[in-house]
DNA sequence: GTGGTCTAGACCACG
DNA sequence: GTGGTCTAGACCACC
């Protein structure tokens, strides 16, 4: 499966999958109604633990990307499911401030921050909403 | 010292200390040649344990934005100390890359995305490049 | 027949099969000496495993509520047969605690919980002791 | 600790203990900002896993009862923190229609079952909105 | 000292 | 076969 893990990371493992998997419905590589792999199957692929494999499953479960199914494993939501709310814009806002004020501090300008987001969008091909998958 | 730490968050209270400080120097409440508190006053006044605040004076130190004296304490480095380089660049783009995906993800349209980003620089006071302090 | 399976749910799909029949019971659509549909029928009507409604019927078996017949299937016993004893009232005290216990610790009011259960009562048509089938 | 744990039951562990944890809350033997004893401390008490215990913290904290504390471990959060909401009222109703209909299935009237719920607000010393703790 | 992460391996429930 | 639970033991981050 397309998926990269950095053993040495300061990020967790199970995040690393959870980021990836997000990114791959993002890029429509994982789609609604999807199975992931299974635990087990993707623990051995990554080399890794299978309940590395199954926290961040249940990760992306509590945050309404998939259902845990007893026989199709974890299987992707519709984007309803997982809609930003206000929870999330909040969680949003609390990532973003200190990572915009190193930036100031660091004589990054504001245009230039904004660039940077944008070419983040360009690379994910300007998915806009509702496009993502479904 | 005006800073709030929050124990129950899960951002380590090294990391607050740190991010409130930069904070400061955005702000300007934080100058190039200030000396910030002593760790054991900055630890007796936050209530906290001595060597969290040594550990957030030594990322900052380690991360070019004060210099650690003997005498004087920690010292806030001039902005040119601390200038964005490309390690940050890197760094930057991996801290956004996940947050934007996520955002895309949930259905957040590109300009609300950014729209978030410009209410935060407002938040700051439209601080410019060069003018954050000095 | 008239059964719902959430393949979703956390809910085991045999407890779902077995639930839904004590409620056909309950509101009369299951009737004493009714034969239950054969287990190759029913799991094909559900579009599920053979072996899943084999456990809910042996459940139900085992609960005193059918009989099971290798020709007739599965039989609906008379009410008698199943009429609440000294081990059920052990296990609904079981179960209703910890319900109970949640629902004061998040201050709900008892009055209101009893009505949350009398609507339910009422939903089931306030079928009485006695009257719900045979 | 005042707790007891049932191996065989097949009810989880863990879930046994977030059980016993929220009944300690309504009455009144775990109050708003307590810390509950350490996972290691309490597995080596209960004379089972740390990981079992943190399992069961981590689901209290999911559910509002407790905030996860770096040095102060699980620390009991304030009543607002977990009021009854919409989901709450939506999982209790779920919960309660099985039981409810196997009750009526089994020929318990109404009045009986009411006042089996009665009896177990008794036991919880007619705790009222509010009044659990803080 | 605390909890967080990860590994390894077992058994069971589910379908 | 799947995920869920539990155990045992390791190392690390935090304070």
């Amino acid at each position: 499966m397309w998926m990269t893990i950095d053993l040495n990371s300061e990020i967790p493992i199970y995040s690393q999958i959870r980021n990836q998997i997000i990114e791959g419905i993002v890029t429509g590589s994982v789609r609604t109604n999807d199975s992931l792999p299974s635990v087990r199957q993707f623990a051995a692929d990554l080399g890794i633990n299978l309940h590395t494999v199954n926290k961040a499953y249940n990760l992306l479960k509590q945050e309404g990307f998939v259902q845990v199914h007893r026989q199709k494993g974890a299987v992707v939501n519709p984007p309803d499911s997982y809609r930003a709310n206000d929870e999330y814009y909040t969680n949003v806002n609390e990532a973003l401030r200190p990572i915009i004020a190193e930036s100031l501090c660091r004589g990054v300008a504001r245009e230039d921050f904004l660039n940077i987001c944008e070419r983040i969008y360009e690379e994910y091909g300007n998915v806009k909403e509702g496009d993502n998958n479904g």
